[in-house]
DNA sequence: ACCTGAACACCGTTCAAGT
DNA sequence: ACCTGAACACCGTTCAAGT
């Protein structure tokens, strides 16, 4: 698959290639519009809003994750625009509202909604980085292909130790 | 300032539009050297490295965040692409050391030092990505800008909460 | 050997002309 | 009213021709 246009698009779908342009009027409006459409697939409503926090977070944290995974190239355009959404806009109160009810202060709850949104995008964003890289011959320094190979096998997939860091950090905030 | 290009970037310098390639092979060549090059801005040499983990990693965290506050339009070039120059392998190397010697395992002082990295770079393109956004009239729902700049607010700067949950959590590991 | 600029194969976006 | 495709102002990249 090579890089992503406009004109493509349209051809891709069997259109012309400006059809893009009677549904969307710039490619930054595409491109939020794609944004809000990855947001969508939480399925804001199928989330244990009821459980725990902890498990609530990690939950969401873990299916944001996969949903960007799903969808590497992407993973730059969700990662560079704010996504504002009534489904994105409704999962931050719910949020805020469970994790106030938990015992959080408002402030503290939507620090840390901000930090495990932004770690998990952080995250995934290096994953997909590293992965766009492996291909190429790399014809300088092969080893530090070998070197980087090795680390992410030490490291292991992190990801949940690091949202257990940050929940076992703001815990302190509760008592 | 309008977009980037490879064209602008000679005339810019008061070159030929095609000057870039007489010292690039390619546009992916060049954001690989400017990424690398606002690593070097960290000056490895100057960083704590005798402190304790935490102010080592604190203060590499924030001179991170600072550098990439300095040069906005080139976080996205940033955080899409992994830095292997030699200050980055040797900043990474030195961290696994004194994180090892402060009484981590080496996995896990690994884990920590990528977590941290993550979340910085996180945080910071969605600072940015916030940013580019507040000029537009956004003639659809104004209302919106102000629940985000009231969140905002709110939430303050929030980065060195998130690094001292990142610190508690990963420091029960060590017991 | 280095520099230049024309040329190629694209882009995003607009808009007059068709139906 | 919707669709089409030509046109405009760009891109990144290559490469033959100059010096």
């Amino acid at each position: 698959m090579d890089k992503f246009s406009m004109r493509k698009l349209g051809t891709a779908l069997g259109a012309d290639p400006m059809a893009a342009y009677r549904h969307f009027t710039d490619q930054q409006d595409l491109f939020d519009g794609m944004a809000a459409a990855m947001f969508d697939e939480l399925e804001l409503e199928k989330l244990p809003w009821q459980a725990d926090w902890r498990e609530m977070m990690r939950t969401y944290a873990h299916r944001l994750r996969s949903i960007l995974a799903r969808h590497p190239d992407a993973v730059p355009i969700f990662a560079t625009r704010p996504v504002r959404s009534a489904a994105a806009i409704d999962v931050g109160n719910r949020m805020i509202t469970q994790l106030t009810a938990a015992g959080f202060a408002p402030a503290a709850a939507l620090q840390l909604s901000r930090c495990l949104r932004e770690f998990a995008i952080g995250h995934i964003l290096s994953r997909v980085a590293a992965a766009g890289r492996g291909r190429k011959p790399a014809r300088d320094s092969p080893e530090y292909n070998e070197l980087a190979a090795a680390a992410d096998a030490a490291a292991g997939d992190y990801f949940d130790i690091g949202l257990t860091a940050m929940f076992d950090g703001f815990d302190r905030s509760i008592g």
